[in-house]
DNA sequence: CGGCGCATGCGTATTCTCCTCGTCGAAGAC
DNA sequence: GTCTTCGACGAGGAGAATACGCATGCGCCG
């Protein structure tokens, strides 16, 4: 698999080009977004990773640019963390998926693999867990076809959990994720915010849609 | 690495069983599908290799079958030569690699390292030992496919003596690497804890999965 | 007002201790 | 070589202590 990186921070650029290199992921690396545009447009990559503010050409004006010209290719939008109307006007201009800045590497190489795995079946956005579905693009979700209204953290904290489904995490590792900070070990969000979705998903309680592994932390789907 | 290969033809299936093994790869040799089909779906193979054409269940349908059932197995499928279009729906379906056949099983082997490589995000972290396995991205232990519940110590019991099938720890390597302190010589935890793990793995005593050393320690496997 | 972060008390699964009983093995006598 | 006895070690049960996660309520900020 070959992929076109475009970020400017010279340092993340290329810590991240050399992770995804260990994976097996050929990455041309650019921190210039006109040069950028230049190759996306010239070189048939499997998929683009573009950061939304760069010199030059930024992030959007590319993935615009690219999809008038009907190139359909991969790509997924890195921004900054809380922006989040950037996030999905990205998803309205047809990208396809998003990661906030400070990201692991491996996380983004899975995305890689799934966006470009995705792309032949073509069933974008949509994130499903039994009967639960998310809508990235609308920021909506629904069970059973049951549209559910959610918080921003609430959506967020799903999200996370429905993008491995039942991997169990650890609290830290969810705070990072969805909170951003390193976690304050005195706080118990992290559980407040657990509740309170399963208070709107699961409503009955009929059916566990989140487990909770004592000591842990907490994973999709049932024991 | 242990997989299962299901074939037909029986000169064929003993040939590429014994090619395999000789280099490493434990194999269970199958020639009917719905044998396969229950093999399949019970034991937590690293991969399957399908011959499409095969008495009972065939090839295609135990792949869709078991990504239906949302178990992404790596699965190698042969096909005689000539069948395109049927290479073309299997790998719609979610196989990962086709071989016509004949083959070389040099050949079949370093595919199946190559597709097991790469699912590897999704297989590492299985230990297996006979029809025990425990996962541990989601924290669970099944046997013979079926779960079990563990506590946190329980597991992580568990999983240390996984960690080396056979092996002889004695309770103070035990004691420090699953309780992380160092051992009180006047505590008989390790084997009230043993004693738990047996009572759930090994219920009916039936198969002693946890061996007793005298004055030793413990270790998994018979004598 | 709704979303968010923080703090507190409560119920309970889990952990740990304590104690007894059964079993294994070694050593000694015949 | 075989049988017996004794000591030590591990198995197992049952209750007390603990830590963990859940629920709830409150104040703050936009």
């Amino acid at each position: 698999m070959r992929i076109l990186l475009v970020e400017d921070q010279a340092k993340l650029l290329s810590f991240a080009k050399k992770g995804l290199e260990e994976q097996g992921i050929q990455v041309d690396a650019i921190s210039d977004g006109d040069e950028a545009w230049e190759m996306a447009t010239t070189v048939p990559y499997d998929a683009l990773v573009l950061d939304i503010m760069v010199p030059g050409r930024d992030g959007l004006s590319i993935l615009r640019g690219l999809r008038e010209k009907r190139n359909n290719v991969p790509v997924i939008l890195l921004t900054a963390r809380s922006t989040l109307p950037e996030k999905i006007e990205g998803l309205n201009l047809g990208a396809d998926d998003y990661m906030t800045k400070p990201f692991f590497v491996e996380e983004l190489a899975a995305r890689l693999h799934t966006v470009v795995r995705r792309k032949a079946g073509d069933s974008s956005h949509l994130l499903r867990f039994d009967d639960l579905c998310i809508n990235l693009l609308e920021r909506k979700v629904s069970r059973s076809g049951v549209n559910i209204d959610l918080s921003t953290r609430e959506f967020e904290l799903l999200e996370h959990l429905m993008r491995s489904p039942r991997r169990v995490f650890g609290r830290m590792q969810i705070y990072e994720h969805v909170w951003g900070y390193n976690m304050d070990p005195e706080t118990n969000l992290v559980e407040v915010y657990i509740q309170r979705l399963r208070a709107k998903i699961d409503k009955d309680h009929v059916k566990k849609l989140i487990r909770t592994v004592r000591g842990v932390g907490y994973a999709l789907g049932e024991s």
